[in-house]
DNA sequence: TATCCCCCTATCCAAATGCATAGGTCAAAT
DNA sequence: ATTTGACCTATGCATTTGGATAGGGGGATA
């Protein structure tokens, strides 16, 4: 196998420079790494191809998820979320903006080798303790056909009166569908049924 | 190359056997039909491995994208998306939801093959209709700290009340953000900012 | 037939949201 | 020193949402 070139970013230098000398100690990695996004951004593009990026979830410029974004935007590689407090919907959204894989800051030595190797080979890496509430739950919801019509009206941003009119149906009629499909989803307003029908799919 | 067995789901009689004929007369292919999400099922666990899944969009069962998550749990391989009248947008949600690839019906034969071929490799089929609005604009919303606070809330379903005491500010000020930042995303209300921050991975 | 379920409608009221106007502090940059 | 931007607050008002209550019609099923 000939070396791979990755790139770590993370603003803790304890973290980082830690991470780093363990995989350079593995031998076959040349590591780079950098203290924040921009840094990171500009490595990406001044250096030349990097096989996988480690990137830190909380770090200046990230906002959130929207750091992954651009990474991956800007070099064509698999980019993965490293994270010290890791809450478990963190993980499953990063998979979902396309991240290659999660790291708990927590992951031991061992398995944070054979994570990279992974996703060197392009498959995507979560620690056991996460796939339990990842993969499976997906609890059947099942919506009628008029409220999967109507939850999709409310994902776009419409108002009652809007989805109303494009259904041909009355306003009150709309309501009475929204309060009973955000039942069913366990959402506590429209704002809440309309994200969690997307996590499930629904629109 | 071994013969690979092919999964078509469509409840459109002549669009499924058509599709399915086509496949198996350039041979090298073993071509399973279902004419709803249930038969689907039925047939992924009934018979032997399936290589790759062709879903109709809208079939039923389907609930939109809920289908294909459930194809997906059940089977462990690709899954791609077939649909009629291939809304942009629905490509881009299908992608994100975890499908290998989106075909519309107006694809032209040989192209179905080599994207069927593509995905059978493991990579993502998407026509170049569709690449233009898919990869690039992403264009960059900044969203000052605070702004990302509120729209986190938001997206929870929190309501600004709520938003206001886990800050610790006023609600007006939770107001003011959630309008601000809809702005900038250019949205029509909360739950449009919400949907379109998490597209952007800002949640 | 009786009983669900889905769909539709109405009225009324409380709460949340959206929007505008009009300020204020503070830190950073010009 | 002035300006700019992020952040905060207040008052007031129109609209939207959320919820309760009380129905009717039609289709499927036990």
């Amino acid at each position: 196998m000939e070396t791979k070139r990755l790139l770590i970013a993370d603003d803790h230098d304890l973290v980082r420079e830690t991470i780093a000398a363990y995989l350079r100690q593995q031998g076959g990695y040349e590591v780079l790494v950098a203290a924040s996004l921009e840094d990171a951004l500009g490595k990406a593009q001044s250096e030349a191809q990097i096989d996988l990026v480690l990137l830190d979830y909380a770090m200046p410029g990230m906002d959130a998820l929207g750091g992954l974004t651009r990474m991956r935007e800007a070099l064509k590689c698999p980019v993965a979320i490293i994270s010290g407090t890791a809450p478990p919907d963190v993980a499953r959204r990063a998979l979902r903006a396309g991240a290659a894989g999660f790291l708990p800051k927590t992951l031991d030595p061992m398995s944070l080798v054979t994570a990279v190797r992974h996703m060197l080979l392009g498959e995507t890496y979560m620690p056991m303790e996460f796939l339990s509430e990842i993969g499976q739950p997906a609890e059947q919801v099942v919506l009628t056909p008029r409220e999967q019509e109507v939850i999709r009206g409310v994902a776009e941003g419409k108002s009652n009166k809007e989805i109303a009119r494009d259904l041909n149906i009355r306003e009150v009629t709309v309501k009475l569908h929204v309060k009973t499909l955000s039942r069913k989803l366990g959402a506590r307003n429209r704002t809440h049924a309309a994200m969690l029908g997307r996590d499930m799919g629904l629109t």
